[in-house]
DNA sequence: GAGTGAACACGG
DNA sequence: CGTGTTCACTCC
């Protein structure tokens, strides 16, 4: 007899998926509300765990947990916190001696662990590598769903013999409860919840009464389309050239151990398809494959070129998604349904059920750092994931970090080049254009423009690579000097003419620009080129051929990057003019010269890093002329022709040039040779941050001063690069170690200031590994 | 981070 | 003396 339950409204909103994770229970013995009592903590029948808990509580905190529950770690608990609750993670047995009353955890919300071992281990390295507060580094492996508490359990409901009777009969009177059993009795095993949004819950509610169907809990299933075996989807491989194939086989041969590769291939050398080779091998072993790729990398025609060639749906991750899809995403990685993920930084959190290989295109690209909270480098934590289950990880670029080719010569990476463009195309030429005492026209010398010309002729596409977005740097007075600066910061704000807006593009300030100088009335006029600019110059100069922007204030819509890059695909547009995504792995095959229209900006940038940074983007932009039969042509336009390091890079190559840069880097004591790490502090009060950091220093100095020891050296506090910035003030401290222990020992000092992270109003925090020392 | 209570500041 | 405000401290 199928049993016949009434359901109160409370069963249901423990199962709604908003609802509170406090009262929702994977056992009966949870219910059980003397659990909840300070009386429980000290009796038998509880194991201690101690408990990550998320915020900036950097400690674990001891909790108990009834001993009939099973319990293990990267489970999630509901627990008791001062006089409120919040959801941890179950992360180690504890020992059941401590100085505190012990509160037994409220519930267990999982009944296996959503982090394996494995992944648990991963935080726990990355806290303590990046100093950050457990608590919050275990949420990054977490979907945003599941860090809300909801249950990875879902209410289900299936159909019961007088269901299937009272369908047989056609005695059921109303249509909507019609429609809904019979959606129900498709499915035997049960149809949950969220696939009946369709139908009202009152209707579920009565057919239940009726004793129609019944509700159970269920795994959520992970729904991802399994095309693996559909091979006719595939489009075929082409052939691989000689390099392609000896890169291949060295890391096929190592398939089942650990190693770095580094692949450094030129623009159009093909990296990619030696990653799909290798990933068709790990998927053909039946195991999963992680690709990291950087923000703007990850497109619709990127995934599309993976989705073709390998014949399935790639789990996709990137910051656009909504809760919904990263959970499904997320189950589908943990499960093994989707056997290719690919995704931005964030990605390197995913949890794998069997995890063969690892590739991270453009690894010296540097939105793989995060540089805000959590100062994680997907990349590294890519290599720990590697390294731990013992798999191969791909690291291919055109241009290698310097920390890369580092790890190269220490012999820790295998150097694996692809040192000629796949199917033939030429190397572009890179020539430097003088321009001191030039004609300048918005930008443009007239060789410059008399090479445009001679392209556009000629049937090519031309690019022009410009890093500064808007019409024109700034707005400045030609009588008094008075140029816009934002409110919040020190800075210039930029003149974006399009929308008539003063922009703020450190904070995001805005404004209108004011129409004559508020200090003397006079005409106000652009100074500095913009993208913006430089595309209404380029229509004056060369009417009849069309121009497409890209940049980020183009493309803010979605969609929009595809439907231009399209126009330039089918020539529709003959010039390009674009910023930083000009770099990013986009196919232009039909642009036969670009131009970077001005170097020196980027050449003397104020920090270190400035160069390095430089010489990746030219190198990059270069590779965008002449992919297909042309060989492409590139001018640079500088004040500085005979600068050392931009004529070794473009006579010696990237890869002469990056190891001079390590040779002065080792010779300056900066990274990657010696380990650095940023401690940033900004308050409102302009001088807080400084008082703080210069305290921290002396107090450094005072306890790490040990000259036997290896150096350690403290730089600053300095103000930031934007001294001001939204309004606060920033200021800096370097810290550099000739090895990883010594900083580390210095930084886990520095955790002892803790309790004067908000004291008047100064925020800080340390940064690891800082990309850019802005 | 959020909630708490002690210390301090201020009005009439 | 009541009440508003800042600040340091705890949270298992």
């Amino acid at each position: 007899m199928p049993r016949s339950r009434r359901y109160d409204g409370g069963y249901f909103e423990i199962t709604a998926i908003s609802s509170a994770p406090v009262e929702h229970v994977m056992s009966e013995s949870h219910r059980d509300p003397s659990i909840g009592t300070h009386e429980a903590s000290s009796g038998e029948g509880m194991v201690y765990w101690q408990v990550a808990l998320p915020g900036p509580l950097q400690m674990l905190f001891t909790y108990g947990v009834p001993a009939d529950v099973s319990a293990r770690a990267g489970m999630r608990v509901w627990v008791p916190l001062g006089k409120g609750q919040r959801m941890g993670v179950l992360w180690s047995p504890a020992e059941k001696e401590t100085e505190w009353v012990i509160k037994p955890v409220l519930s267990v919300l999982d009944d296996e662990p959503l982090l394996d071992e494995e992944l648990l281990a991963c935080l726990g390295w990355a806290a303590d590598y990046y100093h950050f507060p457990l608590g919050e580094t275990v949420l990054a492996a977490l979907a945003p769903s599941l860090r809300q508490g909801r249950s990875l359990h879902e209410l289900a409901w299936r159909i019961l013999p007088s269901g299937e009777q009272a369908l047989a009969d056609g005695t059921l009177r109303g249509a909507r409860q019609r429609a809904l059993l019979e959606r129900i009795a498709q499915t035997p095993q049960g149809v949950s919840e969220s696939q009946l949004r369709d139908f009202p819950k009152a209707v579920r509610l009565r057919l239940a009464d009726l004793g129609l169907i019944e509700p159970f809990e269920q795994m959520m299933p992970s729904t991802w389309p399994v095309l693996a075996e559909m091979s006719g989807n595939k489009l075929p491989a082409p052939d691989l050239n000689e390099a392609q194939s000896a890169a291949v086989s060295a890391v096929a041969a190592c398939l089942e151990n650990f190693g770095v590769w580094l692949l450094e291939g030129v623009t159009g050398s093909g990296k990619t398809e030696v990653y799909l080779n290798l990933i068709s091998r790990v998927l053909a072993q039946g195991r999963q494959v992680l690709i990291l790729v950087p923000e703007i990398a990850l497109t619709p025609q990127l995934v599309t070129r993976f989705t073709d060639r390998l014949g399935l749906v790639p789990a996709v991750l990137h910051s656009g998604l909504n809760d919904g899809d990263r959970l499904n995403a997320w189950l589908a990685a943990r499960s093994g349904d989707a056997t290719v993920v690919i995704g931005t930084r964030s990605a390197v959190f995913q949890p794998f059920a069997d995890l063969g290989l690892i590739v991270v295109d453009e690894e010296h690209d540097g939105s793989f750092k995060q540089s805000e909270g959590f100062g994680y480098h997907a990349r590294d934590v890519a290599i720990w994931r590697a390294r731990r289950l013992g798999v191969p990880i791909m690291l291919g670029s055109a241009t290698p970090s310097l920390e890369s080719l580092r790890n190269v010569s220490l012999s820790r990476y295998h150097l694996l080049t692809l040192p000629e463009r796949a199917g033939g195309a030429a190397m572009p030429d890179i020539r430097l254009l003088d321009v001191r005492q030039q004609r300048m026209r918005g930008g443009l010398s007239d060789d410059l423009v008399a090479a445009i010309e001679t392209h556009l002729l000629a049937g090519g596409q031309v690019m022009l690579y410009l890093n500064r977005r808007g019409y024109a740097s700034n707005l400045l007075c030609h009588a008094c000097g008075w140029v816009a600066e934002c409110a919040h910061c020190d800075s210039f704000m930029t003149w974006h003419r399009g929308v008539n807006r003063l922009r703020c593009h450190h904070c995001g300030f805005e404004r209108q620009p004011p129409s004559v100088c508020p200090n003397c009335s006079a005409t106000l006029s652009p100074r500095g080129l913009g993208t913006e600019q430089l595309e209404d110059v380029l229509t004056g100069l060369f009417p009849g051929f069309g121009i497409e922007r890209l940049d980020r204030d183009a493309l803010s819509r979605v969609g929009e990057l595809d439907r231009r890059l399209a126009r330039i695909q089918s020539s529709e547009a003959r010039l390009i003019v674009g910023t930083q995504i000009l770099v990013k792995g986009h196919d232009f095959p039909h642009v036969s010269l670009v131009a970077v229209v001005d170097a020196d900006q980027a050449l003397f940038a104020n920090d270190f890093r400035g160069a390095e940074r430089f010489a990746q983007q030219l190198i990059q932009v270069a590779g965008r002329a002449g992919r297909a039969s042309r060989a492409g042509t590139v001018l640079v336009q500088t004040h500085q022709p005979e600068h050392v390091g931009l004529n070794r890079l473009i006579h010696a190559g990237y890869a002469s040039f990056a190891q001079t840069l390590l040779a002065e880097r080792a010779e300056a004591g900066l990274p990657p040779v010696r380990a650095a790490a940023m401690i940033r502090a900004d308050a409102r009060d302009a001088d807080a941050p400084r008082e703080l950091l210069t305290h921290m220093a002396d107090w450094l100095h005072e306890h790490l001063a040990d000259p036997a020891d290896s150096p350690l050296d403290v730089w600053g506090p300095v103000p930031a690069p934007l001294a001001r910035r939204a309004g606060r003030y920033r200021y800096q401290l370097l810290i550099l170690a000739d090895d990883r222990p010594r900083l580390h020992a210095a930084l886990s000092q520095l955790e002892s200031w803790q309790g004067t992270r908000r004291t008047k109003g100064i925020r800080w925090s340390i940064d690891v590994d800082p990309v850019d020392m802005a």
